[in-house]
DNA sequence: GATGAATGAGCGTTCATTCAT
DNA sequence: GATGAATGAACGCTCATTCAT
C-alpha cells in the first residue's frame, strides 16, 4: 500500500528551498526534483508558482496555530494567556528556521500583502485566537484601547523582530532574553 | 530651463516601480523608460542592479535620517528625544508610502540583512542617532538591560508594523493613535 | 518515421553556423532555429555556449579520426603512413568545408589552446595516432631529432595552409598537387 | 609644439587590447581610455571598428616587411634569401608577442579570410618579397614546381606554427630548434 | 495520474556608434 | 577638432508552464 502523498512532498521542498534560495531562487524544477516527482506533477496539485507559495504559507500558518494552542491556559488570566502565546511564538520560529525564513519572505512580498488585505474583513480561524485576546483584555480593561490591529502591532511587533535578530545571529533569545522581551510587550500592551 | 540629472530620475523611477511591483518586479528596462532614458543609461550611473537598489536605499535613508534629526530636542530629557523620533518615523512613513514601501522590502531582503550586519560594528551616522538614544537610556538607568538590538526592536517594531497596518488601510495613524502607540513603545523600553 | 534527435540537430546547425559566420556571429537562438528547437532547448543538451562549441569541436575530431584511419596501412613503412594520413586530412577537409572553416577557428581560439595545453602530457586516442609517427619515425632514425610538437608543426602545417587555400580558391588540390604537397612535407621532415 | 599623434596612441591600444582580449573582448570605450582620447575621437580616425581592426592588421604588416628586409642578402643565392626571411619571421614574431597574437587572431576572423580574397589578384607590395623568391627560384629551376600560394604554404606554415607553440610555452624557439625549422623548411619547398 | 522534454517570453547587461556641446 | 554621455538593439541564459506520451 503505498502512500505517496506527493502533494506533501511538494510542500515540504518547496519550504525549504523557498526558505532557503528565497523566493526567486527556487525554480519549480527544483521543487520538483527535490521532492522527487516530475515537474508537471507539481501542476497537478497547484494550479501555478503563486497557488503553491499561498499553500506554503497556509502550511505554515496552520502548524504555528497549532504550536500556540497546545497548553493554551485556557481559564487563565489574560497575562498567562499572553505570555503563553508570545513564549510559544518565539520557541516556533526559533525551532524552525525554515519556518521563520519562509514567513519573513512571504510577509514582505506581493503575495502577503493580498493575502493580509483579503484577510482585512474576515474572521479566519487563526485570527480568531488573536482576537480573542483582544476581547478579554478590553472586557477587563487590562489592556490599552486601541484598534486591534494596533494591539497586535503592540504585543507581536517585537517578538517577530527579535526573532529575527536571532536567526541573523544577532541576538540569542535564551530563557533568560526571551522573558525580558515578553514581559516588555506585556508592558506595551497594559493599561 | 530643465535640469535633467538623470541620476535622480532614475533614483526616483527606481523608487516608485520597485515599492509598487517588488524588488523583483521591475525589469530594469522599465525603470529607464519611467526615467525618460534609455536602458544603458542606467549603466552609467548604478554598475549593475543591485547597486541602483543599494543606492535608492542610502537615499531614503538619508531622507528619513535627515527628516528624524529635524527639530530633535538634543537637550531634553530621553523620553522627549525618544517621542520625537517615534513620532518623527511614524510622520516621515506614513507622508512617504513608496518610501515606506521600498523600505519594508529592502529590510527583509538579502540586502538589508548585509547591511544590517555590516552595520552592527561599526559606528555609522545613521546608527549612531540610536545607539545614542540606548546609551544615555543605559546610563541613566531608565530603560531595560537588553542588548541594543533587542533595545531596538522593542522601541521601533511596533511603531514599524502600525505604519504598515496604516497603509495597508487597517487603521488611520492619526495624531491620538499615534500618541498611543509612541506611548506604549516608551513602556516597553522604560524600566 | 521521424526520429529527431534534437541533440544532432542542434550540433549540426551549430556547426554550420559558427563555421559560416565565426564564433562570435551566430547567436544561439539562430542556432536553435536553424535546428528547428526552441532556443531553450539547446540548455538541455549544452550547459552553455561554450560546452556546445567544445561538443562540435569533438565532433568533428571524432569524425577526422575515423576518415584518418579507414585504411591505415598499419604495418607498412612510415613514408606509406605518413602519405596516407597526408591524403586523408586532404581529403577529409577538402570535402567537408564547413568542417575545416569550424576547426581553424577552433584551433585559434582560446578553446583551442586550451584544449591543446590539456592534450600535451595526456594520451588522448586522438593525439596517439600523430605521437605514433613520431615515435616510429625516431626508432627508425627516418625523421629529423625534433621536439614533438614541431615535428607535428613540418609535418601538417603546409597541409593545412594548403587545404585553406584550397577553399579560398587560391589552388585545387588535386591528386597531383596533393601529392606533391604530401611529399614536400616527407621532405621537410624525413632526415 | 604638441605632437598628439592621436591616430597613432589608437592602433597601438587597439593593438596592446585586441591581442591582449581578443578581438571581441576589447570595448571601443577602453581602447580609446588606454589611448588617452574619447571615445568619439576614434571615429574620427576609423570609420568604425572594422576598419580599426584592419588598420591595426596593416600596421604590423607594414613593420613586419621592414623588419624582413632588412639586412636582406638581395644579391646572394636563393637559399641565402629564404633562410634571411625564415629567421626573421620567427625573430619578429618572436619578439613581438602582441604583434603575433594580433595577427593569428586577424588571419582567422572573418576580416582576414575577406582581405585575402581582396588580395587574391593584386600585386600588393608586401606580397612582392615572398612572389619574388618564388620566382627566383623557379627561374633559377631549385625549388619544386607548385602554384605560388602552395609555394608559400610549404616555406612559411611550419615557421608560423612553430612561433605559435613556442608562444605557447610548447617549445622554446632558440638558435638551434630555429635553424633546423628553417632548414627543414628549406627542404621542404627545394627541389 | 505522472512525467520531463520542449518552449519562448523575458531578464540583466554590454557596447558600437552618434551627436550636442 | 575632441569629447563622453546617451542610446537601444542584441546577446546569453533562465524558468514557469504545457502537453504528448
Amino acid at each position: 500500500m503505498k502512500k505517496p502523498d506527493k502533494k506533501d512532498d511538494i510542500l515540504q521542498s518547496a519550504l525549504k528551498l523557498l526558505a532557503e534560495q528565497g523566493f526567486h531562487g527556487a525554480p519549480m524544477a527544483q521543487i520538483a526534483e527535490r521532492a522527487g516527482v516530475g515537474t508537471g506533477t507539481i501542476y497537478r496539485y497547484f494550479k501555478n508558482r503563486e497557488v503553491l507559495i499561498l499553500a506554503v504559507h497556509q502550511m505554515i500558518y496552520g502548524e504555528m496555530i497549532a504550536f500556540l494552542l497546545d497548553g493554551f491556559p485556557k481559564d487563565q488570566p489574560l497575562r498567562e494567556c499572553f505570555f503563553h502565546i508570545g513564549h510559544r511564538i518565539i520557541d516556533f520560529f526559533t525551532q524552525n528556521p525554515l519556518e521563520f525564513q519562509y514567513n519573513e519572505q512571504f510577509i514582505n512580498s506581493p503575495y502577503g500583502n493580498e493575502m493580509r488585505r483579503n484577510e482585512l474583513g474576515k474572521t479566519s480561524d487563526q485570527y480568531n485566537l488573536f482576537q480573542e485576546l483582544y476581547k478579554k483584555g478590553l472586557a477587563d480593561q487590562i489592556v490599552k484601547t486601541v484598534p486591534v490591529t494596533v494591539f497586535l502591532d503592540l504585543a507581536f511587533a517585537p517578538i517577530a523582530w527579535a526573532v529575527r535578530d536571532h536567526h541573523l545571529g544577532f541576538v540569542t533569545l535564551d530563557k533568560t532574553i526571551s522573558d525580558t522581551i515578553v514581559s516588555a510587550c506585556w508592558d506595551c500592551i497594559k493599561l
